[in-house]
RNA sequence: AGGCACGUAUGUCAAUGGUAGACGGCCACCCUUACAAGGUGGAGGUUGGGGGUUCGAAUCCCUCCGUGCCUACCA
């Protein structure tokens, strides 16, 4: 058989996808077995303006494998695919398009506008989409969905109309965050805080009193054109400075406005001149504190940032930042600006177009929380769901969030998005329902205009894991595969979605959306920045694959896990070396194929080498932990055990104690045997491996002699034969066996024992060596005499000798082994004694500093006292193993004066 | 400002309170026909500093230094 030397990871990436695609592998229905356990995840929908970045390609590789490996236990299962309509992104793609053509949307109108979205989507959206065909994810394409989908909208509007009715939601006038560039209300989570180096102003108003006389309060502020809205000053009840002054009149500079001096406990006495400026129309807390105090709110600052009438003639139609230059020197002319220091503030900006925010009163739509919110905690509280993976710090985190929750802005000022299911009559009164039919027989009317606005973007994703599954209805997607097993999500999304999808799941279907979520880590770039597109230091997961190959790529995700972790092609490397191992491993295995096959019954004669009973006890030690480590989520962990199993188990001692066997000139039914046992613990390698790297084990997989349909699960006979539907192997505990594990490391010891004299001695590769090994008491005789060959084989010997006492020439090279025996090498003519006194002498050096410790922590009497009887016994059989060794060396260097 | 993490080999990361490891890199020797994307052997650490708890600390506690993240209504 013909097979390259190199592993090509690009052939086997184009070939299997689309196979398994159209076998139907990925969907739930492929498993016959009606009492299948069921395992379902939806993925966290990307935004359909998105490309694939490394946090997907991190969150796709952990659902694929969990994915993978569970469909391989022979579990019902789905993991469903979509994408999110993303409001805000979308519409401003959109918009840019438009530009190019000169137009706006305002040009085209809603409708065309909706239309147009709906043409680039199909055109142009979803790219990511294909990517993850790249990447290998076993989403079930027949279940995709959209956000927008007439399905999803459906519930989007049977939620608020539900909400509605419970006064859940309402509709009123509150401080929002306005972005004077999208035109739209953003909620708090869409805001983003950002450090800015400003000044702060100290400005002085004057006191209206009684006689007259001259008194003024001084107020700090960061944004001096928002006292032109200004309608108190206050300070704090406690503070003795003003307590005489609460009550007073101040005449606002710049207006013709009197406003009161009043008192209130938000105010910090300790910060700035401890009298603040109110400004109850442009600012949150000011907000607050007028609707205590009852001040009017004047609006001298639109939605466009420029200053309204009210804010006097001077002002009017200004941008708010020239309005501030402007005011700043109007106070100094009237000898009101006390003075102006440096002063590092942040600042809110949009999330998306950087835009400052503008705090503003609007008239939107607002969803409570309280009850939603008790929801969500109480499931915390009496069932621990949903379990956060790592739990520290995610479950403290997402609870404490919870707790502090305040009521959610739902509605946007945008186009595209579920449109408000609210219709308004002429004379203002207002009808929620599912459709416009259902709000004309409820009004009474024909004559109803709805709402312009659309719901926040999250809004529908907030329904995800239930719209998905074909809710409101109860169709049996929905009781198959609700609730989803678990969740896969980056941790800016906690608050802005996972619990608002716990929220609304125990609301609607009345159980947690999901019994799991796992958090993942942060791919940072090499000097621990995050990568993002305005730095331009991202890395384009495709580029990699390009590079090293999808497998590759994958594993070094995997052991990524929930860590952050700095990128570092480094390690894609070495994992693509691993996939070129895999590669040869299965190539060697080939080459000698002839006359063999995939068969676990070659395991079944009796007696088996001890180099077989170990790869079974190695092989299923390896099953047991995977599965141990899958099931707590520690990808990293399967990835290290998986790899070292191969490479080492497998690769540096299987295949080469099985190489004489396997590669033996003549035919043979002992050949045959060795050769069928060499594929079959290949085959399961591979079953193991599968999750992690889909491609190239299935590449292997297909050209393995003996491979068909009878290997796949029970749950999926019939199909046509591929690994992933293959049974992932099962630990067998009886395999797992002390004894063939501890027999084969004194072999490799012994083996690297030699291997180490002939290389600190220059023994050249090609030169032939005598062994000599002195079993000593211990029963270890039987397994050097069984393993001659190998010994011989592996250490380049032409001769071994075996007894119980090591009868070597003087001119040798020594060595003891763990557990006492000794080896030797003579190499008459290559050994300088002293040089050689002096390497067992250092040999022993590192048994003595080793011994060292050991005896002070036996000499502590309250070591023995305190520790468990068990460490103290495992510490003295150490110590006594390394004193035996120490004497065995002391010996052999005295042989040599 | 508060809260939460993190700091381990030159790099990226592991290690239920019990012998500090892996991979990459580095050094030496090998193209020994599955694999030079390989093999064999080797060097490299007072686990950020200091204190404490413990028979025993990378691990638990305190503190300092450094880094990162999240939340927040100091104008």
């Amino acid at each position: 058989m013909e097979i390259p030397k190199t592993y090509d990871p690009r052939q086997a990436e184009q070939q299997h996808y689309a196979r398994w695609e159209e076998q139907g592998c990925f969907a739930p229905e492929i498993n016959r077995d009606p009492k299948a356990p069921v395992y379902s995840i939806v993925i966290p929908p990307p935004n359909v303006t998105g490309s694939l970045h490394m946090g997907h390609a991190l969150q796709h590789t952990l659902m694929d494998v969990l994915s993978r490996h569970k469909r391989m236990c022979g579990y019902r299962t789905l993991w469903l695919p979509g994408m999110d309509h993303a409001g805000i992104s979308t519409q401003l793609v959109v918009n840019r398009e438009l530009k190019k053509e000169g137009l706006s949307r305002h040009d085209l109108g809603r409708e065309k506008f909706v239309e147009r979205v709906w043409k680039w989507k199909h055109e142009s959206g979803g790219q990511i989409l294909n990517q993850m065909r790249r990447e290998g994810a076993s989403v079930d394409w027949s279940r995709e969905r959209f956000t927008m989908d007439e399905g999803l909208s459906r519930a989007v509007r049977e939620v608020f109309v539900r909400l509605y009715d419970e006064g859940l939601i309402y509709r009123g006038d509150r401080i929002v965050n306005w972005c004077p560039n999208d035109q739209t209300v953003l909620s708090d989570l869409e805001v983003e805080k950002t450090p800015q180096a400003g000044k702060l102003y100290y400005l002085q108003y004057p006191i209206k009193t009684p006689n007259g006389e001259e008194r003024r309060v001084t107020v700090a502020t960061t944004r001096p054109e928002t006292m032109l809205g200004d309608t108190a000053v206050a300070v704090n009840p406690e503070d003795s400075r003003y307590s005489d002054l609460v009550g007073a009149t101040i005449r606002l500079p710049l207006t013709d406005r009197e406003i009161p001096l009043i008192a209130d406990e938000y105010v910090d006495a300790e910060f700035g001149t401890g009298a603040v400026k109110v400004t109850p129309a442009h600012d949150p807390n000011d907000y607050e504190m007028g609707v205590r105090h009852n001040l009017p709110q004047v609006v001298v600052i639109d939605q466009h940032a420029r200053m309204t009438e009210d804010a006097g003639a001077a002002f009017s139609g200004l941008d708010r930042y020239k309005a501030r230059d402007l005011v700043v020197q109007r106070f100094e002319e009237l000898g009101l600006l006390e003075k102006v220091i440096d002063y590092e503030f942040s600042i809110s900006r949009c999330e998306r177009c950087k835009t400052v925010i503008e705090p503003l009163i609007s008239t939107q739509w607002f969803c409570r929380m309280a009850e939603l919110r008790d929801l969500a905690l109480g499931l915390m509280r009496e069932e621990n769901k949903p379990v956060f993976t790592p739990e520290v710090p995610y479950r403290k985190v997402y609870t404490d969030w919870l707790e502090n929750l305040r009521d959610w802005t739902i509605s946007r000022q945008l186009w595209w998005g579920h449109q408000i299911p609210a219709w308004y009559t002429k004379d203002g009164r207002v009808f929620v329902a599912r459709s416009e039919e259902e709000a004309r027989a409820a009004a009474g009317t024909d004559d109803l205009a709805q709402d312009q606005d659309v719901l926040d973007t999250w809004f529908s994703s907030a329904l995800w894991p239930f719209s998905t599954l074909g809710w409101p209805d109860e169709t049996e997607d929905l009781k198959t595969y609700y609730p989803t097993s678990v969740l896969i999500t980056a941790r800016d999304i906690i608050f802005l979605w996972v619990s608002r999808m716990v929220m609304m799941g125990m609301k609607f279907v009345g159980r947690t959306p999901f019994h799991d979520v796992f958090v993942t880590g942060t791919v940072l770039d090499k000097h621990g920045q995050r990568m993002s597109k305005t730095k331009m230091n991202g890395i384009d997961p495709l580029d990699v694959f390009d590079k090293y190959g999808v497998d590759a790529t994958r594993l070094v995700l995997a052991s990524i896990g929930s860590t952050d972790t700095r990128w570092n092609d480094n390690q894609v490397e070495s994992y693509r070396n691993f996939a070129n191992k895999i590669w040869n491993a299965a190539r060697f295995c080939l080459m000698n194929s002839d006359g063999a096959s995939v068969r676990p019954e070659a395991f079944e004669s009796e007696p088996l080498p001890l180099h077989d009973r170990w790869i079974l006890s190695r092989l299923n030690r390896t099953a047991l932990e995977v599965d141990r480590a899958l099931a707590g989520y520690q990808f990293h962990e399967a990835v290290q055990t998986l790899y070292h199993f191969f490479w080492d188990d497998f690769c540096d001692w299987y295949i080469e104690l099985t190489k004489a066997d396997v590669a033996a000139e003549a035919a043979s039914l002992e050949r045959d045997a060795a050769r069928s046992r060499l594929l079959t613990v290949l085959e399961q390698a591979l079953r193991l491996l599968h999750p992690f790297m889909p491609y190239i084990t299935e590449e292997l997989w297909l050209r393995l002699p003996g491979v068909d349909e009878k290997l796949l699960h029970s749950a999926y006979s019939g199909a046509e034969p591929t690994i992933m539907l293959t049974s992932y192997p099962q630990p067998d505990e009886s395999l797992i066996d002390e004894r063939p594990e501890s027999e084969m490391s004194v072999v490799i010891d012994l083996i690297s024992r030699v291997r180490n004299i002939r290389s600190e001695l220059n023994v050249k590769p090609g030169m032939r060596v005598r062994v000599v090994v002195g079993t000593g008491e211990g029963n270890l005789r039987e397994v050097f005499e069984a393993n001659r060959e190998q010994i011989a084989r592996l250490t380049r010997a032409n001769a071994i000798s075996i007894g119980e006492r090591l009868d070597a020439p003087r001119a040798s090279a020594r060595a003891v082994l763990a557990g006492g025996a000794e080896v030797a090498v003579p190499l008459e003519g290559l050994i300088d004694f002293a040089q050689e006194r002096e390497r067992l002498g250092r040999e022993r050096e590192k048994l003595q500093k080793e011994a060292a410790k050991l005896e002070a922590q036996l000499a502590n009497p309250q070591f023995a006292e305190r520790a468990p009887a068990e460490k103290v016994n495992e510490v003295k059989q150490r110590l006594a193993d390394i004193s035996q060794r120490t004497i065995a060396l002391q010996q052999m260097a005295e042989a040599l004066l």
